[in-house]
DNA sequence: GGCACACAAACTGCATGCATGTTTAGCCAT
DNA sequence: ATGGCTAAACATGCATGCAGTTTGTGTGCC
């Protein structure tokens, strides 16, 4: 249906960018700070600077960007300050998500949850980036199934802005926990008990924000054109349980 | 004020536009439906078609604008159906703000949000479009006292939703009680009672919504046939009903 | 008189060009 | 050699032009 482009501003082109770009730099391929210049976004994605522009707009509405007038757009770096206020209103609203799924999901979409579950298992051993795009995903599935357009915005929205922030503050690798604590609060929704589920997604994200926001600082360099290489094609993304191969490798 | 800059993508002119927009907006003076087209847009704010393109662009990230591909945007239509949802989340995110609001404001900003609400009283008797914009600017001040800019960015939004909500769904408007109820909120805030701060903005918004959303019978822009009703006993002249089309700031 | 097709006007999608502001590299003076 | 100044390269800000799509209108056929 037209979900992701009544969402973003344009359609094709913009939209095509807008989700590029967001999923590198939840893989943290671009990581905060990394300088996003129109005309390398444009010769990048094929499309003139016009265009890349657009799509920087909407990302900048979004948190993921920065622009500053006369600048070259970067990829937002969230302050520390911030990140505790961006969990505590990340909690706020998927604790909304799920009192109004718990009991009331299908079959169907129970089990298309648990088979989310066991990509991110599958994808333990791999590299993190895309264990931190699934775990991410999966809250996005869970708003997703709310139907609510807005409440599913909000969740998009404050999911990828967790995840930028955690890209900065967070260790290395802390998703292990993550996948089991998902598999908990499947059952308390499979079972209808709202409270529960709402205590678990608390404690859930909760837990997320404490083992980030223990370390700080991590610079490292940046080459957009090599980055970007692999977002370049305009595929329609593998889906959400999809088994990437990852060759981004240079 | 100046820090709309900031959140928003470019500066002076995208800014200006999309200030100017949303005000007519929140004020009714664009109502649900009203065409946008880039060319009225760029001629009246003195700019080209691309900076009127990109001012809907980010109003469209917002929710306000309804941009679909090919066709004249629109000033958003929510759905009745996501008017629930949307003071749900509304609640939750202003739960957050007095929360981390209360026994925490200075005497000065105690003033201020005193003076605002003495500015709601004043304007009791002038059009409701002035009312609309001094509530919905009270909560949007409270959202700005926490200096989060993640918060005052969604606080903001949402607000701006509910005000094209209720401009669809809404009576008249009868913020007699709303105004005594911002008193309220700001003496608990003042004593730091934080629960009974929370407490007090959720059952504001949950009656503004009640209030709003009991009487469904005010289909403006999305059923025709009801709009026509009353006209439908042959009255060749509908006066001056509604051929307003950009009646924004200057 | 009513319906369908076709043409024309209007509007958006997008690229390109020019002007302006920022960054950087090179040069001169100390 | 180093610090500061200048100019070129670079990147953005914005307008305009052209192509493709949608919408409104008029004409011919039934």
């Amino acid at each position: 249906m037209t979900r992701d482009k009544a969402i973003h501003a344009s359609s094709d082109k913009v939209g095509t960018i807008c989700r590029a770009l967001r999923r590198a730099i939840i893989e943290q391929a671009l990581e905060p700070g990394a300088k996003l210049p129109e005309d390398a976004l444009g010769e990048r994605f094929g499309v003139s600077r016009t265009i890349a522009r657009h799509a920087l707009g909407q990302l900048a509405a979004e948190g993921l960007v920065e622009l500053r007038r006369n600048r070259i757009a970067v990829v937002a770096t969230p302050r520390w300050q911030e990140a505790r206020d961006t969990f505590d209103i990340r909690i706020g609203l998927e604790r909304l998500v799920v009192r109004q799924l718990a009991g009331r999901l299908s079959r169907v979409q129970i089990s298309a949850l648990r088979a989310h579950v066991d990509a991110e298992d599958a994808a333990r051993g791999g590299p993190d980036a895309v264990s931190i795009r699934l775990a991410t995903e999966f809250h996005i599935l869970l708003a997703e199934m709310t139907e609510s357009p807005i409440l599913i915005r909000y969740v998009s929205e404050i999911a990828y802005r967790c995840c930028l922030t955690l890209s900065l503050f967070s260790r290395p690798h802390s998703s292990e926990c993550a996948i089991s604590e998902h598999r908990l609060l499947i059952d308390a929704l499979e079972s209808g008990d709202a409270d529960k589920a709402m205590s678990l997604m608390h404690h859930h994200i909760d837990a997320v924000a404490e083992r980030a926001l223990v370390t700080q600082a991590k610079p490292r360099g940046h080459d957009i054109m090599a980055i970007l290489a692999p977002y370049a094609d305009t595929k329609p993304m593998p889906a959400v349980a999809g088994k990437r191969k990852l060759d981004a490798a240079e």
